[in-house]
DNA sequence: TTCATATCTTTGTCCTGGACAAATTAGAAT
DNA sequence: ATTCTAATTTGTCCAGGACAAAGATATGAA
């Protein structure tokens, strides 16, 4: 288990087979051994740092920069961009992520269920889920806490929320909204937030989860009669594919069906397209429900 | 929106890029227009038929005999595979297939939860979840359901069972059990339903959700002192990929931990890997339990 | 200075056509 | 029937070229 075919690398680390090996031709990184067949085969050193690459090519670095440098500046690279800005205006915040670095999973669950109860749900997933889950991204490209960790964060804040919404019981009001996530978008945190903001108040959410192939969206909305649309972009997402996959979801989407994206991908953008609501923060949520139902 | 790209075509079907292309070399389909720059655009109806073909290779047809048939003949071969020997032991389940068929997601909701009060979480999950999600996949290979019913159930069993689980409180008990799928993997069902299963036993469950890269699952196991690392693969995960990647998370995992394998892709299959310990059915979950408790 | 516009450079993705081994089927022999 | 062998099918990989979109840099106007 030293070295992995370049099939097992791409999806290990994201990074297509293409641009691996255009990397190789043009920076001469990675360099992989080659079996008998003179396939590629990456020892594990490359791998982990192909994973290094990734994060800092999010991070805004450039390939040419840094994908044929050694290992050893990489590393120095990731501290700097550090605690950038203190932007965490909830003291709450900090201990929560040591609580996640240090795998104290109960002590977790119990705090996280602790703020919900205070706060209620929808102050919960505004003023504690959303901006500690942008700082758990944040520390995870930074390379302060592991793929692991960030996985069970994801898996504890989901079962809490999906226990709450649950356990509102059914609601009757319109609008009827679907949500879902287009195909390559499998983060479903931000849907649940959205989720978590508007069914207290009375609005029919239902979630088809991840990766619904855009025809089938278009399908389901139609059948199941629903007034609006809502899709997420996780930050980890190409924006150009989101508009692209936003473009092609209105043009299936029946005029009458409003379409509302929202999400990390979209946030600085300017770029809009027509008849789609791009929903910048949780609380324009709440503007957006309330100019739905006074123009319906 | 009546043409795409092949990178969205690979997303929409899940055929791989180069697959599309040799296809069109070998069997004359799929043929799509070609934009300005000479770059493949698949019209929508030729996407349709590949989503088809994927079902049909699914089931077990070779792409020599059906690629290059016309889309009509294609339509012909799901049905025969009809409702082969009726093995639908619960008379519970046709109903609760009709109102996912249907769209009618609160009653859906209502019965699931109807049942699981009626069952207890450990019966429902063996007796109704199980043979119920089989029976939707197999809907859908035959195309009787389409993608956004099965998303829905999904979602709607997710919820019923994350909140059920939740509502059980932590426990204290050992085993200590790491719950995840490997990269490729993204259906958390089969883990929730072992979760279901054990959760009652007293045992500590931790999920970290689908797709952990194994070199984190390891890591996280060491770290977090699990006893047991436990994985799941679905009906659509290729089974070679799936001994793959269990021999190479073996290999990660410290020796004094446990391995556990189950779902659809490893049932029919005799190979067996050293200290793997391969579970065929959800009630054999509890045996491997007691044996691990003996042993420990 | 700051902002907008034009030019150069970088970079990801797509292309063709060839190759090969693993998986499957067909055929032969026990 | 079952096991073994040969032929065929099929997915994935490779090289190396091409090009447009995004990013960086330079130039000029307010």
């Amino acid at each position: 288990m030293t070295a992995l075919p370049i099939a097992a690398v791409e999806r290990d680390t994201g990074i297509p087979k293409d641009t691996l090996r255009v990397w190789e031709r043009r920076y001469a990184f990675p360099l992989p051994l080659r079996d008998d067949k003179g396939e590629r085969l990456y020892p594990i050193e490359q791998v982990e740092k192909l994973r290094l690459l990734r994060r800092l090519l999010d991070q805004g670095h450039r390939p040419g920069s840094i994908v044929s440098a050694p290992a050893e500046a990489l590393a120095a690279l990731l501290e700097p961009t550090g605690h950038m800005g203190g932007e965490s205006s909830n003291a709450a915040i900090d201990p929560l992520i040591d609580l996640v670095r240090m795998h104290r999973n109960a002590e977790l669950r119990a705090a996280l269920q602790q703020h919900a109860v205070k706060l209620g749900l929808q102050r919960f997933v505004a003023e504690l889920v959303a901006p500690l889950s942008q700082a758990i991204g944040e520390a995870w490209l930074r390379g302060d806490i592991g793929v692991a960790e960030e996985h069970l964060f994801t898996e504890q804040v989901q079962n809490l929320l999906r226990s709450s919404i649950n356990s509102l019981g059914p609601s009757a009001r319109s609008p009827r909204i679907l949500m879902t996530t287009v195909p390559g978008e499998e983060h479903i945190l931000g849907l649940l937030m959205v989720e978590a903001t508007l069914a207290p108040e009375g609005v029919q959410c239902i979630s088809l989860g991840a990766q619904t192939p855009v025809a089938d969206i278009a399908q389901a909305a139609r059948d199941g009669q629903f007034d609006i649309v809502a899709v997420s972009f996780s930050a980890a997402f190409p924006a150009r594919q989101a508009f692209l996959a936003l473009e092609q979801l209105r043009n299936a989407l029946p005029v009458g069906i409003s379409l509302w994206a929202g999400g990390a991908a979209l946030n600085g953008k300017r770029k809009r397209i027509d008849n789609v609501r791009q929903i910048d923060r949780l609380d324009a949520l709440l503007d957006a429900l309330a100019e739905w139902r006074q123009t319906n």
